[in-house]
RNA sequence: CGGGGUGUAGCGCAGUCCGGUUAGCGUACCUGCUUUGGGAGCAGGGGGUCCCAGGUUCGAAUCCUGGUACCCCGACCA
């Protein structure tokens, strides 16, 4: 173990190593038998589920239901719109046949020449187009609308290179996919559901992240509009964590959506979709981790405190454990999800390391010295500080110390993100931030996509977003010295 | 699909150039004793299709031919 430490120190040099061995050592995925695929493991996946229950409940705040559409869409379906084929025909797993035999040979199992599929079944890469062939049926009224649903589910994309959380071939999402009457009512949604994602990020992951536009280059296949949160990861590289799409009447268009409005007139559906994935759980990795680890924020820890006995001898492990056991009863009892490591065969020292890999925000040790003293030694890991406190008064003390975690891992992620934020005038500096420094460049940009192409070409940074709160301002352009009318934010990402 | 690299114990690797004891090291695992307030120590033990197939040879992890898998860098992307 006392290796793995030294693995993770060194993140400097690599940092995707660095992160890749963070994600398997904490024990959160791995990658499977299956190329580009990831197994997530139980205490990963207890954070997913955390996200999820938190989203979830703001998302029937905001109105919506969840409801399940199939894995398999018909090939034809991806062909009526045009730009949407385009975005997800390069990356689309697609089922052939339906059945397999013995091989003549005896060679094991082979596929059945026979079964083949009168049309090939794409499994989902996202699901507007089943959605909205489904929907056709659902709406004829402007009393039919708004549809707000959302759907659960995984997702597939054939891509060519993989990394755990943030791109694998199959991942975990939700996708909401709403009907409109009106564009404004579609524009408003639009709004909202990003809204809905920032305070998400910043609330419960403890992430700050960047609201804005996706440049026409950038957008979703298919959007008229996309709205995304833009995070910065600590090797100063931007992370697009969620989007929300307008969609304007693409889809009602390919898939002839109509209703009667309230004029008596016929007219297209407005729609929406948007979508957050388990790459969230990559951004929290990379925003708050140190060199000894996780850090987790408390509102999505699966684990809040641990607790961990210090002993010499079957007597005193068996106070401290019994004592420890008191402690946890009152901590539960304020809502706290508390771990008591009772193992025998690994040394507390083991434990200490092993838990502030996992990122648990909260431990305590209980020791012979503790017992006589009615105190107990209290370790943060977010400061990595710890001190002896009293028993008495414990519950209360690390009720309001989870708050204090929560906020103080957000204006750490934040000042760290503030600080990455330069303006940028001349095309030098442009270059010299990027290579040095990372982060958001906050530059001015002649608003075609010729000129971000080059820049891409030229940096690897790609515009992250026309932030929400951009304020007019004249200037050039940093690359073609063109008048621009506000800043942008480039970066090179993930 | 282009460029590079690697397949040897659960994991990480040495050995391959230059063929030759019973294939080795670290770690993990099992047993015992001693330890225990920051990743324990000692002793003993188990675990191998050296990626696959063919060839050369008295003899192949090592040389030759073909295959295959995975990793890294690009293009693609939540």
């Amino acid at each position: 173990m006392a290796k793995e430490l030294k693995d993770l120190a060194n993140r400097e040099e690599n940092y995707s190593a660095w992160y890749n061995d963070l994600v398997v050592k904490a024990g959160l995925a791995e990658y499977s038998a299956v190329r580009g695929c990831m197994v997530i493991k139980p205490y990963g996946y207890a954070i997913w589920e955390n996200m999820h229950a938190a989203l979830d409940a703001m998302f029937k705040e905001t109105g919506h239901e969840n409801a399940y559409f199939p894995l398999f869409i018909p090939k034809s379906f991806f062909s009526k719109e045009a730009s949407h084929v385009e975005g997800f025909a390069k990356e689309c797993a697609v089922v052939t046949h339906y059945r397999l035999m013995n091989d003549p040979d005896g060679n094991g199992v082979v596929v059945d020449p026979d079964a083949k599929l009168e049309e090939e079944l794409i499994v989902r890469p996202t699901s507007e187009t089943i959605i909205w062939n489904t929907y056709k049926g659902w709406i004829q009224s402007y009393r039919d609308l708004p549809i707000l649903v959302n759907q659960w589910a995984n997702v597939v994309r054939w891509e060519m290179r993989t990394r755990l959380f943030l791109r694998t071939a199959e991942f975990l999402w939700q996708e909401g996919h709403t009907a409109h009457e009106t564009r404004e009512e579609a524009l408003e949604e639009t709004a909202r559901m990003i809204g809905v994602y920032r305070k998400f990020a910043e609330q419960w992951m403890g992430v700050p992240v960047i609201v804005g536009h996706k440049t026409e280059n950038e957008r979703f296949a298919g959007a008229e509009d996309t709205m995304t949160i833009e995070a910065l990861m600590q090797d100063g590289k931007a992370l697009q964590s969620g989007t929300s799409h307008f969609l304007g009447q693409n889809f009602a268009k390919a898939f002839d959506v109509q209703f009667t409005n309230r004029e008596n007139a016929l007219d297209y559906v407005w729609a929406t979709s948007w979508g957050v994935s388990t790459r969230l759980i990559g951004a929290l990795i990379m925003a708050h981790s140190d060199n000894n680890g996780l850090v987790l924020p408390p509102k999505l820890a699966p684990i809040h405190v641990v607790l961990i006995p210090i002993y010499k001898g079957e007597e005193e492990y068996a106070a401290a454990v019994a004592r420890l056991g008191e402690i946890a009863a009152e901590l539960r009892a304020r809502g706290l999800k508390v771990k008591i490591d009772d193992r025998d065969n690994v040394r507390s020292g083991f434990k200490f390391a092993e838990y502030e890999l996992k990122g648990v925000p909260v431990r305590l040790a209980l020791g012979p010295r503790d017992l006589a003293a009615g105190t107990i030694e209290l370790a943060r890991r977010d400061t990595l500080t710890k001190e002896t406190v009293p028993q008495q008064g414990l519950a209360s003390r690390i009720a309001d110390l989870m708050d204090e975690i929560q906020n103080s891992i957000f204006d750490k992620a934040l000042k760290y993100r503030d600080e990455h934020i330069t303006k940028v005038d001349t095309w030098d500096e442009f270059v010299k931030v990027l290579d040095e420094k990372g982060g958001f460049v906050s530059a001015h940009w002649d608003g075609t996509v010729a000129t971000e192409v080059a820049i891409k070409e030229a940096t690897k940074a790609t515009i992250r977003c026309i932030p929400l709160d951009a304020e007019d301002e004249e200037g050039k352009c940093v690359f073609t010295g063109n008048p621009s009318h506000r800043r942008v934010l480039f970066a090179r990402s993930y």
